[in-house]
This record gives structure tokens, C-alpha cells and sequence, in this order.
DNA sequence: GTCATGTATCAA
DNA sequence: TGATACATGACC
């Protein structure tokens, strides 16, 4: 090479040989035949799978000729990475690097199957970006693992989506229809559908696909579940007919998964359903994002770094400019937020249409009996609920909810049963000895003299766990129904048969009656309420919400009943079915506790001494508060020691800063080579 | 993470 | 002086 020549390509492609001859003494130097470099685009931009945090960024390869034509953007690549072979994605070819040194060639080319799709790429970047992790450990939710003999298997491309867009069939929402007719139209809106009890979720959002379908986009929609997974499946197929999408889940088996997965990859279907891990799939021209459920925590992720589907999808929609429809019966604060914001709009029915389709009892709960006399069985059920039970087992069936016991439970009012909120930060009271007071779970404020916010009441009670021998106490009490139980400890129905039966199910677990319950009851609603969470209420409400959905329409007799307490804003909520006007009580108190949505949060988890450090150099934007250290009950580490937390908080609109912070932390962290903290931004679990 | 290199430490 | 240990930094 002249010097010319060099000068004018200057970091441009070596010596493949670079390989370090010289070093090696005891072994003679293997020789290697330099290999020809392909003459155009002779640089591969890769993404390495290394688990460090500080060479989370593209790296610079030479592409042999041999490999020109199979090295395009998106294929799985084994590369040369300090001395070791690993894996990674070209995610761009280029004439020029802008690396000084030399470049190693690629090893091999593993498929010329191209998986990472650039919008995907992009995506994973935003994602690890937001949640504070790594690039690859964000592609490896983002991409399945590979599997050589479905690869080798053409796709069938899917018939043409044949149906037409019917809008005028959710009329009974002012909004419905103008949503679906811009969907068919090719735009984009941006929607919070609440759905009222009596609409079938999977029908909407199966209508919804299709009037998108109608505009020649792709669409995407993320289910909590199987069962819902195999509910929206059979709506699709009904609506579109068989082979016009594919279901991307987890628990299909990896073939069957990789199958569904090339299947989108290489464009021959663009209708994708699943949970949250299809929330990543590279489906091609998407035009709409959707969600059902999105306050389910089963959309929250739970390998590194913990991204909630809902977001990942937001982000998808902000990035593609496409439509983002959030489907429920319930409404979860972010949701709310989307609209307090203007980036969304609001989906609902009115009034009229609301109390011809639900109707929600309430009556009290003989908590306090039990409390004292944890013996009285019966005393749970009040007679009110045995005879709407009574009387609904006679036309079908009647649905009980019962909620297990073992939620971590936070302290409460004994009066009034109002939370016990620190009154340093707002977050929960707990007790973790017998001769300790009790203390904040997030600061560890110690509350010795605690006194209620709402009623001024002095005495603390942490709820009482029973174990609910519900089915058998209803069968006795209603000898001659069939008595079927449905939970996620046993078995999980998810039809039940509209003949005349008691189900019995955990919340989360209720099977699906065709022709809708005769009734619902809601039992020990307080045992929901006590959850030790910040989104207790919430969650309490969207659970209720999507059982008492499962009634028939109260026009035709259908009856909800819940049993609780009639002060309490979640039933309240319930029972004038308004989620909405939840959500926004909600997240005005989070507002002025500063507790997200309104804040940002995000949690560090590990042992004392090196959180201790990681938060002294955290360089965390204006307005940030750390609080804590508080011990994690339970957890030790190698060295026996407590593991302890870190939430740290700062105003929403500084909410990237403090995600670059904790990203940089774990950066420095790592070329440093300390130990591997847990770092979660949005939290799961709060308190 | 691995690998190579640099500096400190110590016995002979 | 060489052997060994540990810290540091690059990794394309």
C-alpha cells in the first residue's frame, strides 16, 4: 500500500493478520493465510453479546469476500472478541470505521438469515436506553434463540386480510368508530379504550386489526397470558380467517417459536399476538401497537432489564409514528398519564351504556368479627352474598373471586384501614421485628408514633391471613350446586359451561362463562386492598374489574356484589364502574407524594458497602432524592451480608437523565470490574 | 468476561 | 535479577 492510498483510506482494513505473532513465545505462530476483504462496504458494525456494560456499543469488523454477500445488516455473526468467539449482529455495513487501530475479520457468518430487522435494532437500543441495561441483554428478549432446522423451512406467506373494517359496531363509543376508520384510513391514533363490561375485549381489538390490516400495516398486540393469547387468537381467526397472523409466545416450544418468528422476520405475515416477548417482534410496516390489559403484571419482564411490554410498545409507536391503542376494563395510572398528557385519547362509553351493562353491589364485610374470632368461618360470607348466590346458581353459573392469602402485606389504620404511609416519603409502614416500631420500606424512617393521616387513629394492625376454605364453605351452603375451582395453585378453567354452578376462582384465574355469570361475588376485598404496594388500590380495582366483567349484562338480570368496605376508594370506584375517575384520584396523590407516573423511579439493589459507594458517584440529575439504604428481608449475599435498597426519585421530565445516570454508573461500574448491582427503572414492585 | 501489560514486592 | 502477584486498560 502507498502512502497515497493510505492517507485516503486511512483506518481502512489491515492486515487480518494482526493476529499477535509476536507475543506468543512457547507456541510457534500459527500462519495464517491473510484473507481477501470484500471490496465494497468492507466494514461490519456488530453488536458483541458481552454482559458489560462499558462495551455495550457496536465494534468494527473487516468482512472477508467469502462472506460479502451473506454479512448484511440483521444476521447472527461469530466474531473475534479479546481473544474469545463470540456472538453478536451486524447492524450495519459500512465503506469507512472509525477505528484506529486494525480490524479482525469476521469469523463466520452463523445464517444469512437476517433476524435483527433495523427498526428492531433501533428499538433495542431505545429500550436498554430507558431501563438503564444492556444492549444485549435486550436482544435477547428481542431475538429468539435460533433454531436450524425451522430455519431451513420456507414461510408460508399469509393470505390477504379479506375482511372489511366494521366501526359502526362500537358505536356505542363516541369515539369507537372515527378510531377504527383512522386506522383503516392509514393514520395513526393514539388511544386509552376502556372497555365497558359485555364488550369482548378480543372482538375489539381483533376489529381494530383489521380495520389497520385494511390499511395495508402491520399490527402487533400483547396479551398477559395463554389464555388470553388463545381467546384472541380464536377472535382473529373468526374475524380474518385462519393463517392471516401469527402467535409469538414463550411457552410454544423454540422451534415453534422460531418458526412464528422467521415467519414475521421475513415478512410473509405482519398480524402478530402474544405476550410480553412479542412485544419485540420485527414485524414489518407496523402500523399499530396495541395492548390488552396493560396494568397485568405479567407484562412486566422479568429478566434484565425488566422492560414492561406497554413501554416497549410505546416506544415502538413513538419511533414508527404508528397507531397505539391501551385496551381494558380498568384503567392503569400510565395509562391515565398518556392522557393527562395529550398524547393520547380517550375511548369510552357514557353513562347510560354503562348501567344498562353493570351493576355493582356492595355489602359489609365481617372483617372485624373474624379478626377477633379467626374460627368464624361463615363469617365471611354475609348472608346478603348467600342469597344472591342462592338465587343466581338457580339460571347458571355465579362466580366467587377470592383472593389467596400470602401477599406481603403493609400496616394499616386498625380504625379506619387507611394505609400507613411514612411520613417522611410516602412509602409504606412495615414491621420486621416484634420489638422494633415500625418503619418506612423505603427510607427506613422508624414511625414510633405513628398516627393515622385520615382519622387520627393510634393503633397499627397488619390484616389476617386466612387460608380460604371458600369452596367447601359454599358447598355446604349451597347443597346440590356443582362446586368448580379455578387458581393458578391448582388449575386454571378458562371456559366454564352456562349451566348452574359455583366457580371459585383467584383473581387473575376466573374462566370465561359463555353467556356471561348470573352473577358475581367479590369476598374479602380487604384482603386485596392490603397488598404492600403503592399500587394496591389500583390493582385491587383492575382485578375486581375484570371479574365483574365476566357477568351478564345487568339488562338481563346480571348481578355483581362486593363485599368490603364502603368507605374505601377502590369500591367506591368499583362500584360506580368509574376506573377512570380511579386513575385520576390516583395519580393525583402520586403527584403531590411524588410517586411515579408523576415521578420517575428507579431502585439499586446489592450489598451495603458497594451501594453505598455506586450511590455517592451516581451523578443524578436536579431535584433527585435518594432514599434509603433499607434491607431486602431475606436476601443475603456470598458474603452473608444484607442485601439492602436504594429507591431513587426525580422529577418526570428527568426521567432519560436519571436512566443515562444509573446507565453510566453501571458502565464505570463495570470497567472497574466491582460487583453487579440490580438496577431497575420502574420498578414492578413498589414498597 | 479475557488477555496483555505495568508496577510492586521479595528471595536469592 | 527473575519470579510472582496484583492492578489497569483494551477489547474492533
Amino acid at each position: 500500500m502507498t502512502t497515497s492510498e493510505a492517507e485516503e483510506q486511512p483506518a481502512l482494513l489491515p492486515a487480518p493478520e494482526r493476529v499477535r505473532v509476536e507475543a506468543r513465545k512457547a507456541k510457534p505462530p500459527t500462519v495464517r493465510r491473510p484473507v481477501p476483504i470484500a471490496e465494497v462496504e468492507p466494514v461490519a458494525r456488530v453488536l458483541v453479546d458481552v454482559a458489560l456494560a462499558h462495551l455495550d456499543r457496536p465494534f468494527d469488523y473487516a468482512v472477508p469476500e467469502t462472506m460479502a454477500a451473506d454479512a448484511q445488516p440483521g444476521v447472527r455473526v461469530k466474531v473475534r472478541f479479546a481473544g474469545q468467539d463470540v456472538d453478536g449482529f451486524v447492524i450495519e455495513r459500512s465503506a469507512t470505521t472509525e477505528h484506529t487501530g486494525g480490524l479482525q475479520p469476521l469469523r463466520r457468518v452463523v445464517s444469512a438469515e437476517r433476524v435483527l430487522i433495523p427498526h428492531v435494532a433501533a428499538l433495542t437500543g431505545a429500550v436498554a436506553a430507558r431501563y438503564a441495561g444492556t444492549r444485549s441483554d435486550v436482544l435477547r428478549l428481542a431475538v429468539p434463540p435460533r433454531h436450524a432446522t425451522a430455519e431451513k423451512e420456507p414461510s408460508e406467506p399469509a393470505p390477504p386480510v379479506t375482511a372489511a373494517s366494521r366501526p359502526e359496531e362500537f358505536a356505542h363509543y363516541p369515539e369507537g368508530p372515527g378510531v377504527l376508520e383512522a386506522l383503516a384510513a392509514g393514520a395513526s391514533p393514539r388511544g386509552v379504550w376502556t372497555v365497558v363490561p359485555g364488550d369482548d375485549w378480543a372482538h375489539l381489538l381483533a376489529e381494530a386489526v383489521v380495520a389497520t390490516a385494511g390499511s395495508g400495516r402491520g399490527a402487533l398486540v400483547c396479551v398477559p397470558d395463554h389464555r388470553d393469547v388463545d381467546r384472541l387468537d380464536n377472535a382473529l381467526n373468526e374475524r380474518l380467517g385462519e393463517g392471516r397472523h401469527v402467535v409469538l409466545a414463550a411457552d410454544s416450544g423454540p422451534a415453534e417459536r422460531y418458526r412464528a418468528f422467521l415467519a414475521i422476520s421475513r415478512g410473509a405475515v405482519s398480524i402478530v399476538i402474544g405476550t410480553r416477548a412479542a412485544a419485540f417482534a420485527p414485524v414489518q410496516n407496523l402500523g399499530l401497537v396495541a395492548i390488552w390489559d396493560d396494568g397485568d403484571d405479567l407484562h412486566d419482564e422479568p429478566r434484565a432489564p425488566y422492560p414492561h411490554a406497554r413501554e416497549v410498545l410505546l416506544i415502538r409507536a413513538h419511533e414508527t409514528g404508528g397507531a397505539a391503542l391501551l385496551v381494558a376494563h380498568a384503567r392503569s395510572v400510565e395509562a391515565e398519564y398518556l392522557l393527562r398528557t395529550g398524547w393520547a385519547t380517550e375511548v369510552v362509553a357514557p353513562r347510560d351504556v354503562v348501567r344498562r351493562r353493570i351493576s355493582v353491589g356492595l355489602t359489609g364485610d365481617s372483617d372485624r368479627d373474624l379478626a377477633r374470632d379467626p374460627g368464624a368461618r361463615t363469617a365471611r360470607l354475609p348472608s346478603e352474598a348467600l342469597t344472591l348466590l342462592r338465587d343466581a346458581a338457580r339460571d347458571g353459573p355465579v362466580l366467587v373471586q377470592t383472593p389467596r392469602a400470602g401477599y406481603a402485606t403493609r400496616l394499616a389504620c386498625d380504625r379506619c384501614r387507611t394505609p400507613a404511609q411514612c411520613s417522611t416519603c410516602h412509602g409504606p409502614l412495615r414491621l420486621l421485628g416484634p420489638a422494633r416500631p415500625p418503619e418506612c420500606a423505603w427510607c427506613a424512617t422508624p414511625a414510633p408514633g405513628w398516627r393515622c393521616t385520615e382519622c387520627e387513629g393510634q393503633g397499627l394492625r397488619a390484616p389476617v391471613l386466612g387460608d380460604a376454605r371458600t369452596a367447601e364453605e359454599l358447598g355446604r351452603a349451597l347443597p346440590g350446586v356443582p362446586v368448580r375451582i379455578s387458581s393458578s395453585r391448582d388449575r386454571v378453567l378458562a371456559t366454564v359451561e352456562n349451566t348452574p354452578a359455583i366457580v371459585v376462582a383467584t383473581p387473575g384465574a376466573e374462566p370465561v362463562a359463555i353467556g356471561g355469570y348470573t352473577a358475581v361475588v367479590l369476598m374479602d376485598t380487604w384482603l386485596l386492598l392490603a397488598r404492600s404496594d403503592l399500587r394496591a388500590t389500583e390493582e385491587a380495582v383492575r382485578r375486581w374489574a375484570n371479574a365483574a366483567a365476566l357477568v351478564r349484562p345487568a339488562s338481563d338480570g346480571g348481578r355483581v356484589l362486593a363485599v368490603g368496605d364502603a368507605t374505601h376508594p377502590g369500591l367506591q370506584a368499583l362500584v360506580r364502574w368509574d376506573p377512570s375517575g380511579l386513575a385520576r384520584r390516583e395519580i393525583e396523590e402520586r403527584q403531590s407524594a411524588h410517586l411515579p407516573p408523576a415521578s420517575r423511579v428507579a431502585t439499586l439493589t446489592g450489598g451495603p458497602d458497594d451501594l453505598e459507594q455506586a450511590v455517592a458517584a451516581l451523578r443524578l440529575p436536579d431535584g433527585a432524592e435518594v432514599l434509603g439504604p433499607v434491607p431486602v428481608p431475606g436476601v443475603r449475599n456470598a458474603l452473608e451480608e444484607q442485601t439492602v435498597r436504594y429507591v431513587v426519585r426525580v422529577p418526570r421530565s428527568s426521567g432519560a437523565a436519571l436512566s443515562a445516570a444509573l446507565g453510566e454508573l453501571q458502565a464505570q461500574r463495570s470497567t472497574r470490574k466491582l460487583p453487579h448491582l440490580r438496577v431497575e427503572v420502574d420498578p414492578a414492585e413498589l414498597g
